[in-house]
RNA sequence: GCGGCUAUGGCGAAAUUGGCAGACGCGACGGGUUUAGGUCCCGUUGGGGAACCAUGCAGGUUCAAAUCCUGUUAGCCGCACCA
């Protein structure tokens, strides 16, 4: 009699089961592994296919890890703060603890559906004041040496969401979160002296096992270039300006020197007669949104009306202004070489400036160009004593004359900038600073943290560039730690990425209140071993927490100074044509009504069939039967086999090696879609050979269901109670193979003419090449009519004849 | 503009990393069980009568190429005046 499979049942008792037992506890003889998801903001009604995708990635891995005898970090939690979820509430018209928490609650409901493993004492919220006193903290500490200072500039603003953000935060000029036109505003911020981090930041990405793709992104995103500062005296007075050049082997074609309009010495650069067009060139550009200052493929420029002296031939260069020139880049001013770069020669041909090539492919010199010469080989023309010379030479000769001569240095430069780091809005961290009249800015003292943000009826944002907390006086006033004089409190909060930066260390420590972490924990249990989410992140969360990780490492609270080892970015699922799946456009696809229809276990097990773990895939349910058929099948096998018992053939012993080999290896390459394919295949296999023999030994299913525990952890558990087990599969070990017992005497290899398969021949395994090439004529002797000028042998693999 | 990734049946995809292209699944077709439908079970399923032809397209290297090289097209992603 088979038993029936009822999916509801089964997932139902061994919930409560492993609630009432948990399967992955703490033991100080087994070696921890830390397997992290990017925890979910709870800005929408809840997950969708997608997200649930990533989450039972990471939970069949930490379940390989735990039966391969781990003791398993895998927590969850909340990334409340921040614009997301303020912005949700906003649209819904409650205030944000309310729409958070209700969020929270049914996030958690649905992956409590996933049946993951997660560990929900270690649960943390970043809206919590428990957890953000210490974001407020290490704010503090950063304060305190430096790394976070206040600064009035130009920030980027937007008027959507009002608040100004990070460069990070800027995608192709637009609000990462809404999309508007990001603009300009002069704004008092708090800055986060990332930069000083830019060098190890770039450095150490060698020491991580991550994608190429996410390591090229940061190191893009760093920028770092190594050029030269090249002094330029100015004609008729005792000044000099300075340039930032990565090409110094060409400064014989220098024709023009440009510096940023928003560069300090612009305005005063001006002759009396340019004034007034550079003061209007300047407030011009002001004008100009991001969009349109990036999308201006035209040229602009103006006169200055003053040279400089060319510090080799003494010649006269004209100083221009353009908004081409970035002001914090280097010195904010260039010189400008038209022959050999795209930019300056659109420049000079616009302007009508002088073009003097210096670099030619066959050393002959070629005065009409249509373009500008850009390729980095040739020989030197134009150039004085160093005509002649190769580019790839001078290149490296030139830094060294120029700084024996004294009119540069080598100096390095970044792209990276300084993090803004302040929020115009309410649901975030207060900044624990008081600016007090005498002292300056104060830090909060640590033993009144957490600074509570106060809880106020209009959280919206407001127009002034002021968060809306600034309008409670009672909380803003207040007194100077220092000297006790009236002071105020700041009124901005931080970013969304605050809590995000560094909640990966307090899952492991989460109930302390005397420190941000134990040393103790924070040391035995990371860094992250394995950390899976989406390339969204790649420059933004991923870099602010490897500098957070770096800073607290610096100030010796931390041994490690690298928070994640290895990161897998999982790929998107997108709704039909590919769109990505979301609310405003209607296509979300919840787990919910395929979790009740075909169980859980079956829909974790088709989120990863679909399609390899990190490409990104349409989403569809035509394959979701397919899966469920095969749990069933399996399940009857296993039912129908239990009390049969049937005695183990040496090839069913063989088997076993092989899907132990199959699955293990696949496993090892994070190929998951081909694991379940194995799986199937195998099953297909045992399914067949059962009708032989009446059954399957106990053995061999107990095998096929250990190795499937991680995938369709409440199915396994089942059937492994049903085998008479009383302890949890989870406690079981993976299998081992043996590479002694799984190898055959014979090999089936083909026998090809001139590359095309012919036949395939059986022969034995350490056969001699003469006997193999023998056995191969003998198979397509009817094909070898012709001339055979070659022979091929590869052990184990091919026969080929190479016939004329 | 610069850089990266991808391209394989009707569909999702495999291919031990240069060695039998299309595993596994979906769908489709045929058959069986069932009063019937669903479930379930068993076949067939890249094209072509065949020799053969097929991995976006055109070349190349090799005994042998989906895989390596050169060029090219399309799609996606990242950066976008960073000097």
């Amino acid at each position: 009699m088979t038993i029936p499979f009822n999916h509801k049942a089964i997932e139902k008792k061994w919930r409560e089961n492993w609630k009432k037992k948990p399967i992955n506890v703490y033991d100080e003889k087994k070696q921890k592994y830390y397997c992290l998801d990017m925890f979910p903001y709870p800005s929408s009604n809840g997950l969708h296919v997608g997200h649930w995708r990533g989450y039972v990635i990471s939970d069949v891995w930490s379940r390989y890890k735990l039966m391969q005898g781990h003791y398993v970090i895998h927590p969850m939690g909340w990334d409340a703060f921040g614009l997301p979820a303020e912005n949700y509430a906003i649209k819904m018209g409650v205030h944000p603890v309310k729409s958070t928490s209700e969020n929270i609650a049914n996030i958690k409901r649905q992956i409590n559906d996933i049946g993951a493993l997660y560990d929900w004492n270690m649960e943390v919220n970043t809206s919590d004041p428990q957890f953000y006193k210490w974001t407020q903290w290490i704010f503090i500490q950063m304060f305190r040496k430096g790394l976070a200072y206040e600064k009035e500039f130009p920030i980027n603003w937007c008027p959507s969401c009002k608040t100004g953000l990070a460069n990070e935060e800027i995608v192709h000029g637009r609000c990462e979160r809404c999309g508007a036109e990001v603009t300009k505003k002069n704004l008092r911020q708090w800055m986060l002296k990332i930069t000083k981090y830019a060098d190890r930041l770039l450095g150490d990405l060698d020491k991580l096992d991550w994608p190429e793709k996410v390591k090229k992104m940061q190191k893009d995103w760093i920028g770092k270039s190594y050029g030269m500062e090249i002094d330029f005296l100015i004609k008729g007075k005792n000044e000099r300006i300075t340039v930032y050049t990565t090409r110094v082997e060409t400064l014989y074609g220098v024709t023009f020197l440009v510096i940023s309009p928003e560069h300090t010495l612009a305005a005063k650069l001006a002759t009396k007669e340019n004034r007034e067009a550079v003061e209007k060139y300047i407030l011009d550009v002001s004008m100009k949104s991001n969009v349109d200052r990036l999308q201006a493929k035209k040229k602009t420029g103006v006169f200055t009306g003053n040279y400089a002296i060319h510090p080799l031939n003494q010649k006269e260069i004209p100083i221009w202004l353009s908004d081409y020139v970035l002001a914090d880049h280097g010195t904010g001013v260039i010189m400008c070489v038209p022959a050999h770069d795209d930019r300056d020669f659109e420049f000079a041909k616009k302007f009508n400036l002088p073009i003097i090539p210096v670099i030619a492919e066959d050393g002959e010199k070629n005065e009409s160009m249509t373009k500008a010469y850009t390729d980095v080989s040739g020989i030197m023309i134009n150039s004085g004593e160093w005509n002649g010379k190769k580019l790839s030479v001078l290149k490296q000769e030139a830094p060294m004359i120029i700084e024996k001569r004294g009119f540069g240095r080598k100096m390095v430069n970044y792209k990276l900038r300084d993090w803004v780091f302040s929020r115009q809005r309410y649901w975030g961290e207060p900044i624990p600073i008081i600016h007090c009249p005498h002292c300056g800015n104060v830090s909060v003292p640590e033993e009144e943290l957490p600074l509570i943000l106060p809880k106020i009826e209009n959280y919206h944002p407001t127009e002034t560039g002021e968060s809306p907390i600034a309008n409670i006086d009672e909380w803003v006033k207040c007194k100077c730690p220092i000297c006790s004089s009236e002071a105020k409190r700041e009124t901005n909060t931080m970013p969304q990425w605050a809590g995000s930066s560094w909640y990966f260390l307090r899952y492991v420590d989460n109930h302390n209140d005397v420190e941000f972490v134990s040393r103790k924990k924070v040391n035995q249990y990371l860094p992250v071993d394995m950390y899976i989410g989406g390339v969204e992140h790649a420059v933004l969360h991923l870099l602010y927490s490897r500098f957070y990780t770096k800073f607290l490492y610096d100030i010796g609270v931390i041994d490690f100074d690298e928070p994640f080892q290895r990161l897998f970015n999982q790929g998107m699922i997108t709704g039909e044509n590919d769109i990505k799946m979301s609310k405003t456009t209607g296509n979300m696809v919840s787990p919910d009504d395929l979790v009740r229809d075909y169980g859980c276990d079956s829909l974790r097990m088709y989120e990863l069939f679909i399609g390899p773990p990190e490409v990104d895939v349409e989403w569809n349910e035509r394959g979701i039967d397919g899966v469920s058929r095969f749990i069933k099948r399996f399940w009857k096998l296993a039912m129908d086999s239990k009390d049969v018992n049937v005695l183990p053939t040496s090839e069913m012993i063989k088997i076993r090696h092989h899907l132990i080999h199959d699955i293990t290896c696949r496993m090892e390459k994070f190929s998951l879609n081909t694991v379940i394919s194995t799986f199937m295949k195998y099953n297909n296999k045992l399914i067949n050979l059962s009708k032989k023999t009446k059954g399957i030994d106990r053995g061999t299913i107990e095998i096929f269901t250990k190795l499937l525990a991680p995938f369709v952890p409440h199915v396994a558990e089942e059937i492994w109670e049903q085998y008479g087990n009383t302890e949890t599969v989870f406690h079981e070990k993976w299998p081992k193979y043996s590479e002694e017992i799984m190898k055959d005497d014979t090999v089936r290899i083909p026998v090809q003419i001139n590359g095309k398969t012919k036949a395939v021949i059986s022969i034995e395994n350490n056969i001699s090449k003469d006997d193999a090439l023998a056995q191969g004529r003998n198979a397509i002797a009817e094909h070898l009519t012709g001339n055979v000028v070659k022979e091929i042998y590869v052990s184990g693999k091919i026969v080929n004849f190479v016939m004329r």
